[in-house]
DNA sequence: GGCAAGCTGTCTGCTGGCTGACAGACAGCC
DNA sequence: GGCTGTCTGTCAGCCAGCAGACAGCTTGCC
């Protein structure tokens, strides 16, 4: 979410080389609120999400940064400085950190995949700098618009439907920024005719092509 | 720089899956300012650095955010959206990144290392993203100030002695701000006893206890 | 029905930090 | 000497966006 999604590992791999990789990964359910991880948590993890919905964020303080949300087939490692935690039910499958690159050893076939999975990443993060380093708040929400207009948008009479299942508070976290400052912006979008709301977490999208000059 | 280094990979590898991985690799001297990749560039490429430095930065119309400076040993890649440029003249191995990834296949016992370099990155990558989304300016100065203490202070007539190389706008750079905020805070921590300049780049810091209360 | 909880919209005041402008200090060079 | 380029310090003006407060709307529950 918010940008290429953290691509989904397994279906690079044949189903040999999956299962040699998850031998050792448990499953394990989470219930809504639960936290997977914190930064200098005990053990080091990767998993991977099999449905449900993960939110990754930084914390500091009474403020949260939300990196990326995770659905079915996202994967990530709970070292690192992030929390990280299931905002829905949610299955994943879990492996030891210490174990897996152990298992990577006698497995370079998925070596490359690793690396890309991790590049992938990288590149997230490095979208995340540079419109915190960059943009205004109207910059960032237009580029998160036209990034899941790419991803989730469907045709809806004449318009593109984006059903985000986000509310204003949740897209304020993935920004940067406030509830109250996204909800403004987005109410003038919709005076300037960009975009209508329909309902909360429901976005017509009427002109792309401003939204996206928007985004620069 | 910047925080905990960008590991030394090669530190990590015997001589000889040193000498496997680096087949294929060339040198190349940099003359001052040279652009090694940009995003969009043709080719990627993987580099060391053997000496010189090299910046790593985003830049956006006209204002640029440094993500990193490279010295010896760092290692870094030309993918990614960042632009990488030789801030004076270096000398690096560059080699192809789809070329080291098949000689990866067969040298399992580099993977852990390179995986342990892409893991600092992103680290490094996270770090910044926490300052840029939480911190002010002073506090990204003093974290920066405080990071930088711990690698490179030397005691100097009871205080601690940081030579930089780096004057005010390279330091605005790697916080996101500007050279006037950079300059003030410096000046303002001066006055409060924190620190005092001894020279272009060089720093000496008499509070370290206070500098590392203001970098939180 | 009434009540609480969650979500949204809007207003107001305040401020951190950007911008532009200018000046002083210092080094190297002709 | 004067000239140029580089680096630093400081000031005034301005504004994007934060923080707090409050109101309206829905939904679900007792």
């Amino acid at each position: 979410m918010h940008g290429p999604d953290a691509s989904n590992l397994l279906e690079r791999l044949d189903a040999l080389t999956q299962a040699a990789l998850l031998q050792g990964f448990h499953q394990r359910q989470l219930v809504e609120g639960e936290l997977l991880g914190s930064p200098n948590g005990e053990r080091d993890s990767v998993f991977i999400v099999r449905s449900g919905r993960i939110r990754v964020f930084l914390a500091f303080e009474d403020k949260e940064y939300t990196l990326t949300f995770l659905e079915a087939g996202g994967i990530y490692s709970t070292h690192s400085q992030a929390y990280v935690q299931a905002v829905r039910p949610s299955e994943v499958l879990m492996g030891d950190t210490v174990q897996t690159m152990a298992t990577l050893r006698s497995l370079p076939s998925a070596v490359p995949a690793i690396i890309r999975v991790l590049g992938a990443t990288l590149d997230n993060c490095m979208r995340i700098i540079e419109d915190l380093a960059f943009r205004d708040v109207e910059g960032r929400l237009a580029r998160f618009l036209d990034g899941m207009l790419a991803r989730k948008g469907r045709p809806h009479q004449g318009s593109l439907r984006l059903e985000l299942d986000l509310n204003t508070e949740d897209i304020a976290q993935l920004l940067g920024t406030t509830r109250q400052t996204v909800s403004s912006l987005l109410n003038r979008m919709a005076r300037e005719g960009i975009l209508s709301r329909a309902g909360n977490g429901v976005f017509d999208i009427h002109d792309a092509e401003r939204l996206r000059a928007r985004s620069q």
